[in-house]
DNA sequence: CACGCTTATATTTTT
DNA sequence: TATAAGCGTG
């Protein structure tokens, strides 16, 4: 069956591997992705039960598409049963169904880290911390300190020590929030993201429950596995019953490592063959990507690491066109540059949908999105879109949650306070009243049923949100989507005494209500949404028009493992790539070039480089700065792969107003050509 | 005690 | 930009 398949040597003797441990080092665009789900197909081909191979991924997106082409090769149509998705994704799954034996009861919650943010917040005002004379560190902080420690599995005191050295003096009262925390989850059946690791590890690990989870598995593969942590390597570790064969398979690239921040570590890859020995290891080194001009500019770029595995990528694709290198004015002429540039190659046929704009932070690419809007050209953007962050859509799952589980506090604090008049203080004396700490109570019970006192003014208020509670729970046969359906009808009035515009966020609503089709159970619903939030505005709404071609936006973060035929890396000056955050130490600067590389390694035939040499300080308004180019691109023999070029004088001069004359020119076109509505 | 106002402040990347 | 904290008012 692989005979078709068009491997290349070494891409076969992986998928073909028989037991034992497999490390496949996969540089940039050498078909891991093929090579991994075809290995999924042979094993299913050699007869391996679907249910008994384990794939874990980096999102949930790369293990569906994994599966289906694992399918399509094997011809086997129930690749659809392999356990399939991330790490939390999996865990969040087997504690459900093991959990019991550690004490978890199966229906808990999971906390985003906005949630678990919130649950530290409220421990921080209750422990007076914020009350000092001095500045007590943020919530998002916190939640920031408490999972790098976990995930780092490295003791607080270090890591605050060399992350958050601002915090040094909080040591004492962090630890303090944190047992207190992890105290108030557990009463509380929430589990955040890193407990869905640390409970999965010690599921895997305890000799009560371990043999058990190990045995569920005959094949575990792991994707981008320079993107693990510690943790995720334990777990790992744990997943085969002792005295059988590792039949682990890990892929990945050290030079592509990019989530050093979420405490991924790149010793899991260089550490794997003594951690399991007998491991064979295989390297993939022939690009099937990019053509040699761009594999050019990569090399160069990632010949300065100095902690590098050494990898020569080479091609068959000797030709092809140079990679752009461009400086443009300012960040309107960036814009100005990259339209131009996906239009030309439109022209030559290259449909939108095959070009991507990349950039190092999501708000990188707002004076873009405007130029795209003004010139009708349809785009997408991944990463960086806080939906489930949004204060009115925690509301609606606020409620859906309290009726899943009664005793989540943060989700009753939100929802206690939604009737006007009722704020923090009243909010925290009716849960207590309602029995939210009270183990053997039911508190949506008694809220719904008893005359909590409230203030005068609140009562009327009060009752609606009672009946909206009771409207959910009252039918146990009510699907997820019309709950949420009920609480949209529930939530309206509030939005629009609160909001001067409702209309926006009520449509938020509606796009929840259709997140929910298809969910028969709430909890799982809550659960995905949380572990698989959407990621970009067409997985809300649909792509912009189904007949039609839009462009990719998307962060360097959310591009990984992605491919694209043009690829327009933009705001590439010192200071956003790297970042200026990201210079603390050396390690943090050498992942901006591992990121630089990862944009540059999208592209298949063309690359366009451009960076603004002055741009606005979006905090600062009155402030610019000029801007270099950035460090990782500053060299002479970096330089000497692209074609250079330099701003484009025509569309502005020295910041002033663009030439009238092309404006209105354009503006006459757009109103004869334009879609009706567009000026 | 809630709420609307002011001022200071810190800003990345994501499961 | 958006959140947190502080202050005055009802």
């Amino acid at each position: 069956m692989f005979e078709a398949l068009d491997l290349d040597d070494p891409q076969r003797a992986a998928a073909t591997h028989g037991d034992g441990p497999l490390l496949i080092v996969a540089g940039a665009g050498t078909g891991k992705t093929t090579t991994l789900a075809a290995r999924v197909a042979n094993l299913l081909g050699r007869g391996v039960r679907p249910e008994r191979l384990l794939l874990l991924t980096f999102t949930r997106r790369a293990a569906r598409e994994m599966l289906l082409r694992a399918e399509t090769m094997s011809g086997h149509p129930e690749a659809g049963r392999v356990w399939g998705g991330t790490f939390h994704g999996v865990g969040n799954r087997l504690l459900r169904l093991h959990g019991r034996a550690l004490g978890l009861s199966p229906d808990f919650t999971v906390l985003d880290q906005g949630d678990a943010a919130d649950v530290l917040g409220l421990l921080r005002d209750e422990l007076g911390l914020a009350t000092g004379d001095r500045r007590f560190p943020r919530k998002e902080t916190l939640a920031s300190i408490y999972s790098r420690t976990v995930n780092a599995a490295t003791p607080l005191d270090e890591v605050v020590a060399r992350h958050y050295p601002w915090c040094t003096d909080d040591v004492g009262d962090i630890r303090a929030l944190v047992t207190a925390y992890t105290e108030r989850k557990r009463r509380q059946h929430l589990l955040d993201f890193d407990d869905l690791l640390l409970f999965w590890r010690a599921l895997a690990t305890s000799p009560e429950t371990g043999p058990a989870v190990a045995g569920m598995f005959e094949h575990v593969l792991v994707d981008e596995y320079q993107d693990t942590n510690a943790l995720q390597a334990d777990i790992l570790d744990g997943l085969r019953p002792p005295g059988t064969p590792r039949n682990l398979t890990v892929v990945g690239d050290d030079a592509q490592a990019i989530y050093g921040f979420r405490a991924a570590t790149v010793r899991n890859i260089l550490d794997f063959p003594a951690r399991f020995p007998g491991t064979t290891i295989i390297t993939l080194e022939h690009n099937h990507r990019s053509s040699q001009p761009l594999l050019d500019t990569s090399n160069a770029v990632i010949a300065r690491s100095p902690q590098r595995h050494p990898k020569t990528l080479w091609t068959e694709r000797t030709t092809g066109t140079r990679p752009v290198l461009r400086a443009c004015l300012d960040e309107i002429g960036q814009a100005d540059a990259v339209c131009r540039a996906v239009l030309a190659h439109r022209e030559l046929g290259v449909p939108l949908m095959r070009q991507a704009v990349l950039f190092r932070a999501a708000h990188h690419s707002d004076v873009l999105e405007v130029e795209l809007a003004r010139r009708n050209i349809p785009f997408v953007k991944y990463g960086g879109l806080r939906f489930l962050e949004a204060t009115h859509v925690k509301d609606a799952l606020a409620l859906l949650r309290v009726l899943e589980n009664p005793r989540d506090e943060v989700a009753w604090f939100r929802v206690l306070q939604l009737p006007a008049g009722v704020g923090p203080a009243t909010a925290r004396r009716l849960m207590q009243t309602i029995g939210v700490y009270d183990e053997n109570a039911d508190p949506v019970v008694t809220f719904i049923d008893s005359q909590v006192e409230v203030p005068a003014g609140s009562v009327a208020q009060v009752n609606q949100l009672r009946s909206a509670l009771s409207g959910c729970a009252d039918e146990g046969l009510m699907t997820p989507a019309a709950q949420l359906e009920r609480i949209r009808a529930y939530l309206g009035p509030v939005l629009e005494r609160r909001y001067d515009a409702p209309a926006a966020r009520l449509a938020d609503l509606d796009q929840l209500v259709l997140l929910a089709q298809g969910y028969e159970a709430r909890g799982r619903f809550l659960a995905e949404l949380t572990l698989d939030p959407p990621a970009s505005a067409s997985d809300l709404a649909g792509p912009p028009s189904l007949d039609e071609d839009w462009l990719v936006l998307s962060t360097i973060h959310s591009a990984k493992g992605l491919e694209f035929d043009v690829v327009h890396v933009i705001h590439a000056s010192d200071g956003n790539i790297p970042s200026d955050m990201a210079l603390r130490d050396d390690d943090e600067v050498e992942e901006e070039r591992r990121l630089l590389y990862v944009a540059l390694t999208r592209a298949r035939h063309a690359l366009h480089v451009t960076y603004p040499q002055r741009f606005h300080h979006t905090i600062r308004r009155e402030r610019f700065s000029t801007a270099l180019v950035s460090r990782f691109l500053d060299h002479d023999d970096v330089r000497a792969t692209f074609d250079v070029a330099g701003p484009d004088v025509d569309v502005r001069e020295d910041g002033g107003p663009a030439v009238a004359g092309v404006v209105s020119v354009d503006e006459l076109l757009a109103g004869l050509f334009g879609a009706p509505g567009a000026s």
